[in-house]
RNA sequence: GGCGCCAUUGCCAAGCGGUAAGGCAAGGGUCUGCAAAACCCUUAUCCCCGGUUCGAGUCCGGGUCUCGCCUCCA
């Protein structure tokens, strides 16, 4: 058994995990926003949270994963200013912002169902839970961590001394409203919203003790991980943009209520770029699963694309970069497939072995995914015979490329019922045209039924069929 | 302006002090009427300058470049 080591943000350095409770994890996963889609780069951080848990599973531990859902207006930068983006959403698609979080949750799980990653053990909207979130907001105030103010509920930042431990920023250093405007009420800046005062016409308020209003847009973690993982427990992941105002305010809160950094492990998922630059929902510059699909990818090619990387670098999104992906992902379950008809060699399954030893290996060193998947493809060429195939089901457990299935939509030869009647017709005609050794004909049919979108390939007995991958 | 990260072959990328993984692409070859597939072979001394060390891509110092954060964002 390797050691499973974990990069922590809190300590800046691998540390060696073990859980809290021994056999089991309580893991936590800051979820989508839905009032839109998610974009590939959302997805990049949702892979990398599943083959954090897969890897977990992988080393023989049952994981809890706990995933919210932000289904309540964040409006609100820091400075708690600014548009409410649920109410954006709203304006543009003329429905209820029920309506909306209810079509979003749908396209992201389906996302996430292609790019296979397992459904969380509990994956649940922020709206569910308003609840525990007032208990929380209640117990801050009372405790005297927080202050009312005309338009909210604030932390008070001033009771936290250690604020800004997980980032490394002092509050000192930072220029007070550098680039955001100051909201005059609040004692300190960085000071952030629990609990908003709504006005009327606010899209979504509840009751609270200080009338209608909605929760704070960090609280929603720190009630539900309490509520379903507990005070203290072993894993928090996100991506790296919440590291120095999400997850920093979200220690704050939780370890003032309960006197505890809530996850002893803290994970964040580095930026996927596109084109060498900055993806983001507000440059405008992104993509999604489906615009993946559009140009004739499999989904699971992106996730096979995120292991090119590590999880902590950044990953620069290009067409050809995915192409690549694709490339290697097919050639990779050929081979497996192929492999498994070979006869079983003397000393393969001993080679296996060791390969499932680096493979452990790699994914155990803070989830090394281009060494893991490396290691699969020196297994591939290492002339295992059906070994491979048992290997690279085993390896599929953290990897998930369904390295099984064998050949794909494109990959696949086609029955002669699958085709279309002209295209038989052609074939037929190009049986005849090679009988008679007509090369000029023969080529030019096959160009006809490139056209169409099939791909011949002669073999020794006849020929086989393919669809030709869709082009853009 | 402040802070941080990166800099490895045509592209993506691993590497954590001992003489540069892996993928894609490309080139050569075998096979094929041709093509495709498959198989075999080939392709780097690691941004620059100093230093530490028997030995550095790998540590230290100084440059340069890139990207990111400091504002909603995975």
């Amino acid at each position: 058994m390797h050691p499973l080591y974990l990069y922590n943000t809190l300590s800046r350095r691998k540390e060696e995990f073990s859980p809290l409770v021994p056999g089991k994890v309580g893991m936590y996963t800051c979820g989508p926003t839905v009032y839109q889609y998610a974009t590939i780069g959302n997805m990049r951080s949702y892979v990398f949270a599943d083959v954090l848990r897969r890897v977990l599973e992988y080393n023989g531990l049952s994981v809890k994963m706990v995933m919210n859902i932000t289904d309540v207006g964040h409006l609100v930068s820091d400075a708690d200013e600014g548009e409410d983006k649920m109410l954006v959403a709203v304006g543009r698609e003329k429905k209820t912002p029920w309506e909306i979080a209810r079509y979003y949750t749908g396209a992201f799980m389906k996302d996430a169902a292609l790019l296979n990653i397992k459904r969380p053990s509990v994956v649940s909207p922020a709206t569910e839970h308003i609840e525990e979130m007032l208990e929380m907001v209640v117990e801050l105030v009372e405790k005297g961590y927080a202050y009312e103010t005309g338009d909210g509920i604030y932390y008070d930042i001033s009771k936290f001394p250690s604020y800004g431990q997980l980032s490394g920023t002092r509050l000192e250093e930072q220029l007070a409203g550098a680039r955001v405007q100051e909201n005059p009420d609040k004692k300190h800046h960085a000071d952030f919203a629990l609990w908003k005062k709504a006005p009327k016409e606010h899209i979504m308020q509840w009751e609270s003790p200080w009338g209608m209003g909605y929760p704070g847009w960090h609280i929603e973690c720190s009630a539900m991980a309490r509520k379903y993982l507990g005070d203290r427990f072993d894993i928090h992941t996100g991506g790296v943009d919440h590291i120095p105002i999400h997850h920093e305010n979200e220690i704050a809160q939780s370890q003032s209520c309960t006197g505890e950094v809530p996850a002893r492990f803290w994970m964040h998922g580095e930026f996927l770029l596109v084109d060498g630059g900055k993806m983001s929902k507000s440059l405008g510059n992104t993509y999604t699963v489906d615009d993946l699909v559009a140009k004739g990818f499999e989904p699971l090619a992106f996730r096979y694309f995120c292991f090119s990387a590590h999880y902590r670098s950044h990953l620069n999104f290009t067409w050809p970069a995915l192409e690549s992906a694709q490339s290697g992902l097919r050639s990779l379950r050929t081979i497996i497939q192929k492999s498994s008809k070979d006869p079983a060699k003397a000393g393969a399954q001993e080679k296996a072995e060791r390969f499932r030893a680096s493979f452990l290996e790699a994914v155990n060193d803070d989830l090394n995914m281009p060494r893991a998947v490396a290691v699969l493809w020196d297994a591939a060429k290492a002339d295992l015979g059906p070994w491979l195939a048992r290997l690279a089901d085993d390896f599929d457990r953290v990897l998930a490329l369904d390295l099984l299935k064998g050949a794909t939509r494109e990959d696949k030869v086609l029955a002669l019922s699958e085709l279309p009647p002209e295209a038989l017709a052609i074939l037929e005609e190009r049986r005849l045209a090679r009988e008679a050794k007509d090369w000029v004909k023969s080529d030019r049919l096959r160009e006809e039924l490139k056209a169409m979108g099939f791909a011949v390939k002669d073999t020794k007995g006849g020929y086989e069929v393919t669809r030709i991958p869709r082009q853009d």
